[in-house]
DNA sequence: TCTTGACACCTAGAACAACTAGGCATATAT
DNA sequence: ATATATGCCTAGTTGTTCTAGGTGTCAAGA
């Protein structure tokens, strides 16, 4: 037993990184935090998946990065949003409405 | 541009045809048939991912297979539900109700 | 003092799903 | 004749996510 296979994100983690992002500029770590505190604890975000995904945003040009001073007092890495990754974001949650309604179509056919 | 990356599923194919395969005996083609006519053409399964796909279903003991004569007059391969894939498919549904909610959550924060 | 845990960054390699792009064969319609 | 639809298949590529490591700082507690 314990065939337990996190694998939990589903394409959904370049989305939720931007929405956080969106909010405001944020450091990685933070921002895997922020994901579980809002998800509830749903989603955790391990750290092979965020830098890798950080990068990523960044090469494609959604993301700008910045070292700063965090509250904690040491350096992080700030990102925040690039107009691109706003338009990006605007269509991903686009896609993300039609896919949920799309599985619901089906789940919901009795016969 | 046209940077369409199709990749559309995420990860919800096998919910999907166990989900399909569980309305009654039906065979690899028409699944794909019908995800896509149910789903309003937003779903197209590619051969390519459907027959592996029904494959892994196949070997995990969630789906049955069986050669009969389709209503074209040819034979097809007929899959239905095992027991173990109706566990699956609750499961899998369970899952899925979670994960957009905690996706929706998380789009909807404001601040 | 020493060590644990939280913070904060990173990478390499494995696993896996989905895709492209081919293949085979039959039946029907043009 | 040949194109289209049906119906099955696989090999190899790409991309995301994971595990499992690594670096270093700082504060709290034994």
């Amino acid at each position: 037993m314990a065939e337990d296979k996190p694998e939990v994100l589903k394409g959904t983690l370049d989305m939720l990184i931007l929405k956080i992002v969106a909010l405001g500029p944020i450091h990685g770590y933070a921002i895997s935090q922020r994901i579980q505190q809002i998800s509830k604890e749903f989603f955790q975000v391990q750290q092979g998946s965020l830098y890798p995904a950080l990068h990523r945003l960044e090469n494609r040009g959604w993301l700008d990065a910045e070292w700063r001073e965090a509250s904690s007092g040491r350096e992080a890495k700030f990102y925040k949003v690039t107009k691109k990754g706003r338009k990006q974001l605007e269509a991903e949650v686009l896609n993300w409405a039609r896919l949920s309604d799309a599985v619901a179509l089906i789940l919901r056919t009795a016969e």
